[in-house]
DNA sequence: AGGTCAGATTTTGTATACATACACTGAGTG
DNA sequence: CACTCAGTGTATGTATACAAAATCTGACCT
């Protein structure tokens, strides 16, 4: 019973197992800080050399990070890292939109009454930091908000849908570092997180849904103002995505 | 094990002659055709000679069928095969129903005529075959299904979304040995095969998203009626899954 | 001079050997 | 009799060695 010294560097030290984790998390911070330029070749004897590990574990990873879409596979030849085009851009948020307004509705009937607590306390605690001045406010507040979206995954118990959704989220992260959101954007988002919360409360789906996905598109747009890019011909109401799931209504429009 | 020319000859290195291609194709039809029970432990070993590679692609072939939802990692342990429960059926109906419903929108948009003809093509070719009786017709049938759905994929031009969805289309196939549709079902498939081709021929996303979401509820209807799956309770009206992107309505029902 | 082909080099793909962690068994003890 | 715990066997995780493929280089031919 009594766990004497239960050998707690063992536990400490293998939470994340070992090599094979290591050269995932690595790889994926080399690629999310640019250490990387965009399209580049990466050769495994490098990576393995810069990481620690040996081929192996590097191999497995770059097949993760593929199938997660960070990086592209050319057989015999090996993995660049994928480059987004404003296409790409519309339909990872899209995705986002459908994805994560589909786990929110979920969220509504299934999350316990812990869940919505910590998703309060999260949301509140966003907002405490407003108006964030520092570089630290800015870090800590994407913190909250990215532990907000990925409780909401889970508390939905959706699997499947987490698990996919979850990259989705984290690859816009990826470029967070080129662009800082305004006051504005910052209010807006966390005042959305804020309605998201008493949505879910309310046990409400529908209204827990159209708030999420109203998010996620306010979202895409600052994303865009940010990158400077353009409005896409795609961003017409004819072409765009749906992405809200009200694509089949747009004719009543 | 000598592996000598006994069928390196036959299907030697084909396009993608790698052993990785070998172990992910053979694995993956192993668990489609029931070699393994659900929830069967996968061991390396085993597998390797039995599909004549090394275990290096068996445990790349694991991985990819992981990230694809059809084993369950367990660190330091192995893979097992997954099981379904029926919360996972619906999730996986659900997913497909936005993804698919997605794609057909965009389809509707971005959609070749040479892709329109072919879609044309497979459908009416379906329907030729009703009201088929032989086992052939059925597995014919099946065939120009899966094509008819991952054809609407491609054209609709969106990589990650088919990316996604491709693998969600094709785990229910995995359990397909177990059932047959009956002919109503089929030819209510089939007409609505046809009338999708219609709506995306005439460029109208609304149809061609709202004509495929039905068409995957129908399935999931159909597949949980030969599984025996009552009407789980996640089915009322208040717990189902949005599913078709209405979710945000059902309030005004 | 430009293009092309052959050899060399580099890189990925595969197999195997080694290290490590888990699971099972069986003896010993409360 | 149940429980614990140590020992052993087996399976996974990692590293390395080897094979195949692709790219690069450079000389040779047109």
């Amino acid at each position: 019973m009594d766990e004497t010294a239960n050998e707690e560097n063992s536990a400490r030290k293998r939470i994340h197992g070992g090599a094979a984790e290591k050269a995932y998390q690595g790889l994926r911070t080399l690629i999310v800080n640019g250490s990387f330029p965009a399209g580049a070749h990466l050769r495994e004897e490098t990576l393995a050399s810069r990481l620690g590990v040996s081929r192996t574990p590097v191999r497995e990873a770059v097949r993760r990070l593929a199938a997660e879409g960070w990086v592209r596979l050319v057989p015999n030849q090996g993995a660049y890292v994928c480059t987004w085009s404003r296409h790409d851009v519309e339909e990872i948020f899209a995705l986002r939109a459908m994805l994560e307004g589909f786990a929110a509705e979920a969220a509504a009937r299934h999350a316990s009454e812990a869940d919505i607590e910590e998703l309060h306390r999260l949301s509140t605690a966003a907002k405490s930091l407003l108006p964030c001045k520092s570089p630290a406010d800015v870090e800590q507040i994407a913190e909250l908000n990215d532990h907000f979206h990925k409780l909401i995954l889970t508390a939905a118990g959706q699997q499947r849908t987490a698990a996919i959704a979850t990259h989705l989220v984290e690859l816009p992260i990826a470029l967070r570092n080129f662009h800082q959101f305004t006051t504005t954007e910052m209010e807006r988002s966390i005042s959305q997180h804020l309605a998201l919360v008493d949505a879910i409360a309310a046990r409400d789906p529908a209204w827990a849904g159209t708030v999420m996905r109203a998010h996620v598109l306010s979202g895409k747009a600052a994303f865009k103002d940010h990158h400077n890019l353009p409005p896409s011909d795609t961003d017409r109401a004819s072409d765009a995505p749906s992405a809200d799931g009200m694509g089949q209504f747009e004719t009543l429009a």
